[in-house]
DNA sequence: ACTCGCCTGTCG
DNA sequence: CGACAGGCGAGT
């Protein structure tokens, strides 16, 4: 969780800076939890409303005088409980949640601000400004759709019971039911990728072409790529040019099997992992050790 | 069940 | 300067 940047403006980081799954989603839920928990807001500043989803500036007033009460997740959501009010959040692909004093100068791309007593803020910043960050009543939350339609969560014991019983019923690609929220939530392509890696599952493989011993064996994948990535708080792995330098800095949290490797040799058996576009995103596999 | 559009930073 | 990265919702 420490970033070069975020440590230079001395700004408490709360997200990485690969694209936010659920270890890393989580990792922010519990330091914001560690930070903000208990602290009543004075003062809210929403300076972009051009978010995907847009920002209601109207919104986010009556959280002054509020209380953090808690920080909640949802797959890759997070539900901050005010009282009777609550800021659902996604950090889109390059969502930033930075704790910061109030006297620290605002980074680029910062939409939007909650400052709490004792001179913190808690800023959102979003380049690419996929993520979204809406306030509804507490009562209102069963009802808001993008929770609502969510499949139980990627951490929970029956997940990989979730996925068997999609996949049975699916000629999909299983990478693709991997990314379907409203199957499973939580797993972005890093991780689908990852527990398919480590399953020995060809990503490309219909769902109803696995039987259950394979099934079993995803199940368990899932959970133990997500332990480890959250063990160690979060990928901060990037996903750009940096993939090379594998072991760079202490920032490769995670030690990735195939994502990101094409043409390089894969760690159990030396096989050059293969790239496939799937349904228009990369999937990477080691066409030996996957099936 | 698929494709597209939304965005910007980074790399070839 | 174009390609690509990618979550997610809308559209087909």
């Amino acid at each position: 969780m420490l970033d070069p940047l975020g440590k230079a403006h001395g700004a408490t980081l709360l997200s990485s800076r690969t694209v936010p799954e659920l270890p890393e989603v989580e990792t922010v839920r519990r330091s914001l939890s560690r930070a903000l928990c208990g602290r009543r807001v004075v003062g809210v500043e929403a300076r972009d409303v051009r978010l995907r989803d847009g920002i209601d500036p109207a919104h986010w007033p009556p959280l002054i005088g509020l209380e953090l009460e808690a920080v909640d997740r949802r797959g890759k959501y997070l539900v901050a409980r005010f009282g009777p009010l609550a800021a659902v959040l996604h950090l889109g692909m390059s969502g930033r949640l930075l704790v910061v004093p109030s006297a620290a100068p605002p980074a680029p791309h910062t939409h939007l601000t909650v400052r709490f007593a004792g001179e913190v803020e808690l800023r959102f910043v979003d380049p690419r400004r996929f993520g979204s960050a809406t306030v509804y009543p507490i009562d209102a939350l069963p009802r808001v759709s993008c929770l609502a339609g969510l499949g139980p969560d990627a951490l929970c014991e029956d997940a990989g019971r979730a996925v068997a019983v999609a996949a049975a019923r699916s000629r999909a690609p299983i990478r693709n039911m991997l990314l379907d929220q409203r199957i499973l939530a939580g797993l972005g392509n890093i991780y689908a990728t990852e527990a398919l890696a480590r399953a020995g599952i060809r990503p490309t493989r219909p769902g109803r072409s696995l039987g259950a011993t394979r099934l079993a064996r995803l199940g368990g994948a899932i959970a133990e790529v997500l332990g480890d990535a959250l063990a160690a708080g979060g990928t901060t792995l990037d996903d750009g040019g940096f993939q090379d330098a594998e072991g760079n800095a202490g920032y490769f949290a995670v030690e990735l099997l195939v994502y990101g490797r094409e043409g390089r040799p894969c760690k159990a058996c030396g096989t050059t992992i293969r790239r496939v576009v799937v349904a228009g995103r990369s999937a990477f596999y080691c066409p030996r050790c996957q099936r």
